[in-house]
DNA sequence: GTAAGTAGTTACCTAAAGGTAAGCACTTAC
DNA sequence: GTAAGTGCTTACCTTTAGGTAACTACTTAC
């Protein structure tokens, strides 16, 4: 016989996963949160983007930004001068991912400071062998 | 010339980049956020993994399972039992995934729902034509 | 006239992620 | 003895993400 807890317990694992899938569907990728993060600091445009999302592509930031778009995370605003200047722009739903920004940030600020701290106590164990 | 705030604005965003790109680097994919969900409520031996994450093939799990023990995020246990049972854990160090895990789940389930309403307005307006 | 910037596009390629299907060595249940 | 479960592995294949490099059309600066 099945217990209602095992019932709703199952069933909150599930809702629980299904909603991080639901998530990284949209988000999935290299680029996508880097992106956001760059605009949401002020970067607006193709060739400061380019910069400032280090290593990315111009093919690649070009088709990341059309998705972004699609999605409704992006707007692209095309300026009447000339020569053509286009903004790209969060938009305020993009604005609802603050809270996984953050706690992805904060995460990987504590997790590079893990793994540096891993990499002196293997650098440490290699000086007895000079002072010896 | 540079102003300092500019200097600061950029070393910040930076940062804060580099970070987000730091916890995606051992993040990425599709399964291993959802696997460590699975892990998080109980599930802990193989056949059960796969089948609550749903759509894993045997292979990837394996597959994730072990790039998850080497990054420090999963234990394999071994019973020396008959038939021999394995169970996976998750290490404490996957706990400081929380904040990640929590704000994903949130969020996904909040674009769920509009996505969802998004639907229904497209549905609603059809009746129009059904109802003239 | 030539170099550099702006905002990309295009064609081509590689590498990695992921999927399919079968099988293995073992056990329990019928 | 045969079917089904447990915890995988192996071989093979497809898809997608991502990278490289060249090029376009336009403008400004030197």
């Amino acid at each position: 016989m099945l217990k209602l807890q095992t019932i709703s317990a199952e069933w909150e694992t599930c809702s629980a996963l299904s909603s991080v899938q639901d998530a990284l569907y949209v988000l999935h990728g290299k680029w996508k949160l880097p992106i956001i993060v760059a605009l949401s600091s002020g970067n607006k445009r193709f060739n400061e983007l380019q910069k400032t999302v280090k290593g990315i592509a111009a093919k690649v930031l070009s088709h990341e930004l059309k998705e972004l778009e699609l999605n409704g995370f992006v707007l692209r605003k095309v300026h009447n001068t000339t020569p053509v200047v286009i903004e790209y722009e969060l938009t305020d739903y993009s604005n609802t991912l603050g809270a996984v920004v953050n706690s992805l940030r904060e995460w990987g600020t504590m997790h590079r400071e893990k793994i540096r701290s891993q990499l002196r106590q293997t650098a440490e164990q290699h000086v007895p062998v000079d002072a010896a």
